[in-house]
Order: structure tokens, then sequence, then C-alpha cells
DNA sequence: ATATAACACAACTACATCGTTGTTTGCTAC
DNA sequence: GTAGCAAACAACGATGTAGTTGTGTTATAT
């Protein structure tokens, strides 16, 4: 099942919209950890808050942010809210800019007299 | 040359806020219409803003935002400056993310009775 | 039933950023 | 030089959102 998302050319607002809102969600440190914990598995709120060092309330609200994002899945399990990751297209993404990043970087050291080191 | 970027398991904080701010940078609507335009090969301020519908200085600023990121790049022409995309990546990101974004609908198509249509 | 724990919701403050208005810089033409 | 155009810079108001504080809500345990 190959992703071959042929986009229209001028992109419709509606699309402009969704891709921007998407880019927004992730484009956040707080929410950058949070999927990034969730790579080791599931975790419930309490874990999560303990793993990364931040508030309840905080943890639980980007939670919401990702959850209604469908990024992240919720499930129940007595006292504990377990949330997972939903759609693993995020780490690709996440992967992408590394890559774009690492890129930028390179172009950066060749400028540089020294080469790679220094 | 493949881009295997093997990230780091738990992020460092520096790459969480690098990768951050690139996807801040991304998910702005007149950004991404800016760079969709780009598409088509580079363009002038004053192509874009026509081509856009936008004031010349928020054009100008948002391309200051994609050109500081390494996004885009600059070169002056006379009385113009002409703007082109520097990195090639990020319409693959676009794509990762319009994929995501059509699994999602396909995944509430499939709840509702009806099937693709309606 | 009551107490406690885990999580979510709501109100609020602080801060960032979008878009506008006004101005400045840099280039071309006369 | 002066006039005119393209683009960038600067300051400002409005809006959005991150994080905190305070308060429900739901489930477990005694």
């Amino acid at each position: 099942m190959s992703t071959i998302t042929q986009v229209p050319r001028p992109l419709p607002e509606q699309l402009v919209e969704l891709i921007a809102e998407r880019f927004r969600i992730i484009g956040e440190p707080m929410r950058i950890r949070l999927l990034d914990a969730l790579r080791e598995g599931e975790a419930s709120v309490q874990e999560l808050q303990a793993a990364i060092g931040a508030s309840q309330q905080n943890v639980s609200k980007h939670l919401g942010v990702l959850l209604r994002a469908g990024i992240v899945s919720r499930r129940k399990d007595g006292n504990f809210a377990v949330y997972a990751i939903a759609d693993d297209g995020v780490f690709e993404l996440c992967d992408h800019v590394c890559g774009g990043l690492r890129r930028q970087l390179e172009n950066l050291d060749a400028l540089l007299p020294g080469g790679t080191s220094r």
C-alpha cells in the first residue's frame, strides 16, 4: 500500500488549514516529548508525567490535544487512562524533519574551513 | 545517500526544540500557501503576493521566516527579490501529512454506514 | 457511605505571533 | 540628483495558546 498522496496543485484552502493545524499540533516541545515517550509503548498519564517532568494538568491537556487530533488513542484501565500512539506516521514525520535538520547542518559544516569536526 | 536518520531514544532537549520549531514554522496557513506557490518555481514577492492575495508586508515577513529557517532561498534580481524552495523535503513532509489526514478520513469513513460516498 | 487516587475540565495570567500601518532602504530610470 | 518602485524593517493591536491554580468526576478501597 504505497501512499502516493497526489496532492492537488493549488492546494484548496480547507486542506491548507488542515495541514497547518496538523503541523502546529506537532510543533510543540511538550507534545513532542509525550510522543517520544509513547514511542516505547502505551503509558498512563502518571507515567508520562513522571517521564517528562511536567504537571498532571499540563500533560493531560496536551494529551487531549493529541487525542482530538487522532494522533494518540485513549483507553481507560480502572482508575488510569492509558494513552498510545494511534498514528505511527508521526515518527516518520519527525525522522524526516531530523533528516532535514541534518542536511542543513551538513551544509553549514561544508562552509566552514575545518570540515566535519570543529 | 539514504537518509536513515537514526534518532536517539530519549530525544535530547535541544533536538526537541529544533523539531518543534521546524513544525511550528511550517504550521502556518500563509507559509504553506507560499511554499505551495513556490512549487511551480521561483517567484518574486510581487508574484507571490498576487498569487496568494495578501499584503506585501505580510508576504515579505513570512518569507523572512522561511528564509531564516533555511526552507527557501533568496536571490536579488535588480529591484526584485526572487525566492525559491531550498529544501525540497518540505513537500515530502506535506505529502506525509496529507497521507495521515487521508488515513484518518478513511477510518472515519469506515465507521459510517454509507461507505465512501455520503 | 467515605476517603483517596487518577484524570479531566475551567478560569486565569503571561507570552508569542499574526496581520496591519507607517516608514526606510535599495535599486532603476529619467 | 530626483522620482518611483520593490522589498524589508519597526511598532502596534488583536488573537491564540502554554502553563498554572482550583475544582469537578470517576473509580477503587476501606
